[in-house]
DNA sequence: TACTAAACGGACTCACCGGTCCGGATAGTA
DNA sequence: TACTATCCGGACCGGTGAGTCCGTTTAGTA
């Protein structure tokens, strides 16, 4: 499709861009990874733009909506939760393999845009795609994980993507903080699909 | 504090009030619950003053403010919640019970007001108040289930509540239809709570 | 039927948000 | 330093939703 960081701003390859313009694109993200983090995907783009330091203008010199500028922080999200997932896959005690993926999302998913990219849907074809990687790889990851006998024969991926995804949105709306909180529930959910 | 039907406007208990006046307050919150049921907690009083055919100056003869309709409306529909867990009570097999009990509230929690009356918190002493009685009564049969050997003595009812309040909005604001799928996750989120 | 207090509804205000636009500032260049 | 294409910020626009207000309608009464 466009390159690396998709989702932005149509400009053409060749035409260099001046170093203050890269620089406010940064702080863009930035500032819109912490303020989606801390208030949801429903902050508006001027508490962005003031965060980063910036006029609205700027913005939306960088994405051309705000759906774009939501679907870029959701995809860099749900990239790292891939990450964590992949990770998980080279272990070879999957059992203990998908329990660490999950925590190692949890330790991060304080953060709002975590529930909100796993719900956030049809608003952006690059999403959906990584997140349809992301399921690939979690399928994988509990396949490998029933043939050990670490988890039930009739549960799917899908299904960890729901419960997983209510306990962080439920926590991190509650403004949950606690480490301790957050892994006791990342294991009830685990637990969920053991044999 | 205020009698029946709390959240409501001020009123003298002995003035009468005009016949249409009563009708009009019923058709509000009917179609208060409906929409809410249908689009949450976020949708406009614009629109439930459509669906119940009266203007929005009603709606708000009968509600100071948009937050005490939907604090009414989510003490209802705690109060039902409550009702599924006082039933359950009655059961001399709490673990059956307790299952039987989140079923109940799953087979009408494509309501989305159900996730949001769990979130909700903090804007309304009387819905705070019917909610901590919530918690109590789910915690009386959380009990009865630990001594009985069918409920992990390490588990709180609060996080059956994080847990069946996240299915429940993700798979509310899905969509969700299929009674078969709700039922599902709700195995997984008892299932959690096995010893 | 005539009267009036209660209730009605929708036009209006106010605040906010997404998105546009343009006069002014500045990075890069010679 | 002088020049200009690029980029900046925030004033502005249109739309939406919460909440108010008042001229009009109507339920209840005699």
């Amino acid at each position: 499709m466009k390159g690396p960081g998709v989702a932005e701003v149509e400009r053409d390859a060749e035409a260099p861009r001046r170093a203050d313009a890269v620089r406010n694109r940064e702080k863009v993200i930035a500032a819109a990874e912490a303020v989606f983090a801390e208030h949801g995907i429903e902050a508006g783009i001027p508490e962005i733009a003031e965060k980063a330091g910036v006029g609205k203008g700027t913005v939306y010199r960088n994405f051309e909506s705000k759906d774009e500028l939501v679907a870029a922080i959701l995809v860099r999200r749900m990239n790292r939760f891939d990450q964590d997932i992949l990770d998980a896959l080279e272990s070879d005690d999957p059992g203990l393999a998908f329990r660490e993926a999950l925590h190692g999302a949890a330790a991060r998913a304080s953060d709002l845009s975590f529930p909100a990219g796993i719900y956030w849907a049809g608003r952006s074809p690059e999403l959906d795609h990584v997140k349809a990687r992301v399921r690939k790889h979690l399928a994988k990851l509990v396949n490998k994980a029933k043939k050990s006998g670490d988890f039930r024969k009739d549960a799917k991926a899908e299904e960890v993507f729901i419960l997983f995804g209510g306990i962080c949105r439920a926590l991190g709306e509650a403004g949950e903080q606690d480490p301790k909180v957050w892994r006791r529930h990342t294991d009830l959910v685990v637990d969920a699909f053991r044999p």
